[in-house]
RNA sequence: GGGGGGAUUCCAGAGCGGUCAAAUGGGACGGACUGUAAAUCCGUUACUUCGGUUUCGAAGGUUCGAAUCCUUCUCCCCCCA
């Protein structure tokens, strides 16, 4: 099956410009995708692309990650309503070592001709100037034609405008695109659909400018069945980076996904063939409380991701929180057991001379840690039953809580709603 | 340059001198039900030592009392030139 094909049958196929399927079954060509380093980590919205490209070395094309060193200072402004700020340089050279450490995990280096590759635009275009950039660039793409776009439409129509600096990124990333085009013969550019118009930039300044012909594909964006965004938690973005979003947690966002999720998510994110995934859905609507597709689909993405090690210990924690697990097994642990099975919860410490008169729960849950932002928010969801200590309904909030309540004489177990925990640890 | 309208709690959007910590809807969170699903129903949604305390673009003022009236300022929108 061709790349096309699979992206195809995957949902992965937003829009493709004419003639690229073609252009693909000539033969190995070069492709590329780019990474905004708005973050020192991707998340698991770019993890589509990253598995695009990987999908694309292994149906035996060359793949190059981008990461935006250059796009990055402008800001890219597709989807965005308002003018975004300007990130600083040591931020910015923060994050791109991050992104692309992320990168060189995912894709294959030693593959011979379609070895992958990744580059950073900022080398193209840190000695490249402005009045040179207008001349050989600018000139020939029209401000009509960039004021079409959507994302330049949007804005001009809103009430915030549009900086300069944004409206001339999509020339910057058309100019990406020709450079590659040019100087590593890539004549494919992916994304997501927001970037369908910054990639037609490219393309069109490729033609323009030396006559020559590139191609474009997009991928749908994605979504919850819900309608509502995909990728957020309670805590926010969910990330790659292990110190953000924790192998539990990543393990967990994948785990809840409703039955109709988990089915879209098994195609987009995993590399079981069509045959595989319909049989796990078939398996799955015979039985599913079973949760058997999330289980599959959360330790797939979990273990290509974080490792088996960090999957094996997400799991661990898993079973003990939302399995059988009981304190007795907890107190039969070792110190170091505890610490592992909780590892990816999020934990406090306090200090137990403090803790000797004990405390009560709200100070103990608003004070002392920062389970709840303040004693008002804890009460209430206390009242409203929504908080267990040591695997416990809290009924009363002046509950006090000593010495006496800890298990191992070091820990205590917090739970806010049925699935964030916490570890409360006495030193 | 002239004229008009607006800025309210996470968002949208009521309120137009006391009964307003502020309607309603959305979102978010929690509970029940369940399969860590969906749907549904219910609750919460400024802080608090539960006595109170600080909120309605900013700063002043009128009043016993202001989100509501007045003054100045900042920002936004619309119409005319």
């Amino acid at each position: 099956m061709n790349f096309v094909e699979e992206l195809r049958w995957r949902g992965l196929l937003h829009d493709i410009m004419p003639g690229t399927e073609e252009e693909l079954a000539k033969g190995m060509v070069a492709g590329y995708i780019g990474f905004d380093p708005t973050a020192d980590s991707l998340h698991v919205g770019s993890l589509l692309q990253i598995i695009t490209l990987v999908r694309f070395q292994q149906a035996g094309h060359k793949p190059v990650a981008l990461v935006g060193g250059a796009t990055g200072m402008v800001g890219d402004p597709s989807g965005k309503s308002q003018e975004r700020n300007l990130l600083s340089e040591e931020i910015l050279h923060h994050n791109l070592k991050g992104i692309q450490a992320q990168l060189e995990r995912f894709l294959d280096f030693d593959r011979g001709a379609n070895s992958a590759e990744i580059v950073n635009n900022y080398d193209w275009f840190k000695s490249f100037t402005f009045l040179d950039f207008i001349r050989d660039v600018g000139k020939h793409i029209t401000v009509n034609y960039m004021m079409a776009k959507d994302s330049v439409k949007k804005r001009l129509e809103s009430e915030v405008g549009m900086s300069f600096t944004e409206f001339s990124y999509q020339l910057v990333q058309g100019y990406d695109f020709y450079y590659l085009w040019k100087h590593k013969n890539c004549v494919l550019q992916m994304g997501g659909s927001d970037q369908w118009g910054n990639i037609v930039t490219g393309t069109e300044l490729i033609r323009r400018k030396d006559g020559g012909q590139a191609f474009a594909i997009t991928s749908p964006l994605i979504k919850k069945s819900d309608g509502t965004k995909f990728g957020k938690t309670e805590g926010g973005n969910v990330w790659l980076d292990a110190n953000k979003t924790s192998p539990y947690q990543f393990y967990q966002f994948w785990l809840s996904a409703s039955d109709d999720d988990a089915a879209n998510y098994i195609r987009i994110f995993t590399f079981f063939d069509q045959q595989e995934i319909e049989g796990f859905i078939a398996e799955h609507s015979k039985v599913p409380h079973q949760r058997n597709l999330q289980k599959i689909l959360a330790k797939d993405i979990t273990e290509r991701v974080h490792g088996v090690k960090a999957l094996e210990t997400a799991l661990k924690t898993t079973d003990f929180l939302f399995g059988s697990g009981s304190l007795d097994f907890l107190r039969s642990l070792t110190d170091n057991e505890v610490f592992n099975v909780f590892e990816g919860i999020p934990q406090f410490e306090i200090s137990r001379p403090d803790f000797v008169n004990g405390y009560d729960a709200l100070t103990l849950l608003a004070d002392k840690t920062s389970i709840f932002p303040s004693k008002g928010e804890a009460r209430k969801m206390i009242v409203g039953g929504g908080v267990s200590l040591n695997r416990e309904k809290l009924g009363d909030v002046d509950k006090v809580f000593t010495v006496l309540d800890l298990i191992n004489n070091q820990f205590l177990v917090a739970q806010k709603g049925k699935k964030n925990y916490f570890l409360i640890v006495v030193k």
